[in-house]
DNA sequence: AATCTATTTCGCTATTTAGCTAAATGACGA
DNA sequence: TCGTCATTTAGCTAAATAGCGAAATAGATT
């Protein structure tokens, strides 16, 4: 769950794919794995990787796992770290501001 | 410049703290390498990555060469893939910038 | 030109990651 | 229990990434 992992795991672009499509609602594994051009065992480690990076949950529902997206830490990281290169709200840091001599 | 050389970039610590000191100002190749624990050639690395990215320019003065932030490819590309995620604005599929899958 | 400094490119090695197939696990229905 | 479906784990290979030292390049300075 640290920031490392959840960088990790947006760099590949299946895993950032799989965060849009849950975007609209919970799917099983099988449901996210059929949309992608790899196997079952691929996506799995997919799966685990975002896991492990706290995107995504995995409830276990029925024989099959329905994954959901967490945009809590999702939105924590990208805001967090937009912050503190200095995008958006000037909630980044206290001191100087950009914009002075190098 | 795509979506995944911008994520890739994005995916190691090293070069997420360039990004970071850069939001201070420019700095050179020399002066941000010496805040690393690693060779410069490999520092070199790095910032060809970012560069490659288009999250920094690099202009050539008086000898060294002085790397700076390129604040806007960052912040549209977070910008961009957190509207597709649903963070932020409700707006949730703006304009695709990134069409690649790769 | 010769040299010095700053930075990058070139080989090279070690590690990590992504992908596969095959096998194991877990839950469910007959 | 047996078989089946859904998913993960294991074991492997290929490719990508990160790191290094040595050498090459580019600008300044002498």
């Amino acid at each position: 769950m640290t920031m490392s992992d959840i960088f990790d795991a947006l760099a590949h672009p299946i895993r950032r794919e799989v965060l849009e499509m849950l975007k609209l609602g919970g799917m099983t594994a099988g449901e996210i794995a059929d949309q992608f051009p790899v196997s079952k065992p691929t996506m799995s480690g997919h799966f685990a990787k975002l896991k492990a990076a706290g995107l995504i949950r995995g409830e276990n529902r029925s024989g099959s796992i329905t994954y959901t997206l967490n945009l809590s830490t999702l939105e924590e990281a990208l805001l967090g770290f937009m912050g503190r290169v200095g995008i958006g709200s000037g909630e980044a840091d206290h001191q100087g501001k950009a914009g002075d001599t190098a």
